[in-house]
DNA sequence: TTCATGTTTCAATGATTATTGAAATGACGG
DNA sequence: CCGTCATTTCAATAATCATTGAAACATGAA
């Protein structure tokens, strides 16, 4: 992960709307969670919702699909978890007290 | 860990000096670094320094403290797990493949 | 084709933010 | 006290972003 693909990503996070969406994607799953289906239960117009969406996706953190007239969410839990490891990389490395196994997150098998 | 918190620790995250200064004081750890020397290592003008170590502060993420004549500057490495743990909350509960243990993060003992 | 549903795009407005340079504060040694 | 170093604050400019409403596009059913 390079640095302004993760400011990107964050950036993308940084935002209410967004992080709700994409917390309630990542409880969803990988089976992901038509975007009507977003915009009801967090109350967002369906414009605003679509611009999220789009900025989440284009950050690389949502994978999306068609499935009739419904397109599809899920979160990219790769991307998410190399994120999380750029954020926690080399944790504590120049510390004197490094016994701490600052070691990067256990990550989701399915994620 | 509430939305709106997250959001601003985000938020301080997406931006390439800030992610940056972050990143070089997780790898340094809990001991912390002079201002002085964030701002030699990546080429920050003090100034600039300043106004970004003050957001991320605001935001909860560094621990600060006086030595001398130099401030020293740590990660508040609690504040951190919180927020990876907030990413990942409640990870694939609503899949049906939820095997998948999206356990939360390992964390660091002294972070 | 025609219609209804689901989703996206466009344009305009208002608000927030990064950057720069100059000045000011606080702490230490002489 | 005075000078210097480390850090912070202030003010002004330019750029980016969220929001809203209206319109357009795509898909499937009648």
């Amino acid at each position: 992960m390079k640095l302004d693909a993760a400011v990107e990503k964050l950036a993308a996070l940084a935002q209410a709307s967004r992080l709700s969406i994409f917390r309630l994607l990542v409880a969803k799953g990988p089976d992901g969670m038509a975007a009507g289906e977003i915009a009801e239960r967090l109350k967002i117009a369906p414009n605003a919702l679509s611009f999220h969406l789009k900025g989440l996706s284009s950050a690389g953190l949502l994978k999306c699909w068609q499935e009739g007239r419904f397109v599809y969410y899920a979160p990219d839990f790769k991307a998410m978890n190399g994120l999380l490891a750029y954020l926690t990389e080399h944790c504590c490395e120049g510390s004197a007290k490094n016994d701490a196994a600052c070691a990067p997150a256990k990550t989701c098998k399915e994620c």
